[in-house]
DNA sequence: AAGGTGACCAAGG
DNA sequence: TCCTTGGCCACCT
């Protein structure tokens, strides 16, 4: 079936490992669509409850989270700490260390 | 069919 | 390190 972007998406997030961070173009690359980090962004903006997507471990490749509500980047922020995900006092975590390795793995 | 929008990215100043 | 600019792609109206 024709796993919509969105599905795709949603499944390679889930994959990252807990303690481990992906930035949006990684998981664009990974499911197919290189270069469609905004629509990664966008499609995990229209997740939904229900759905168990480690939303939290995505973040931009600046290391740090893009949210549009401060509320929620605390909340993701703290998610990931809970983790083991260290965050400097820029406020962002260190990719060389914490960024998930994903392998080019196919389904 | 065309234009607008978004949790982006890389390069340049 | 910050801000701006241009370019990416998928979805919605």
């Amino acid at each position: 079936m024709p796993a919509h972007t969105f599905e795709k998406i949603y499944k390679i997030v889930e994959r990252i490992p807990t303690g481990k961070v992906a930035t949006y173009g990684q998981i664009a690359a990974l499911a197919g669509n290189p270069g469609a980090a905004r629509t990664v962004g966008w499609a995990l903006g229209s997740l939904r409850d229900g759905r168990k997507v480690p939303w939290h471990r995505v973040v931009n490749s600046r290391g740090s989270s893009s949210f549009p509500d401060d509320a929620k980047r605390k909340l993701q922020q703290a998610l990931l700490e809970q983790e083991g995900i260290v965050f400097n006092r820029n406020g962002r975590v260190d990719l060389e260390e914490f960024l998930w390795r994903g392998e080019p793995w196919a389904d």
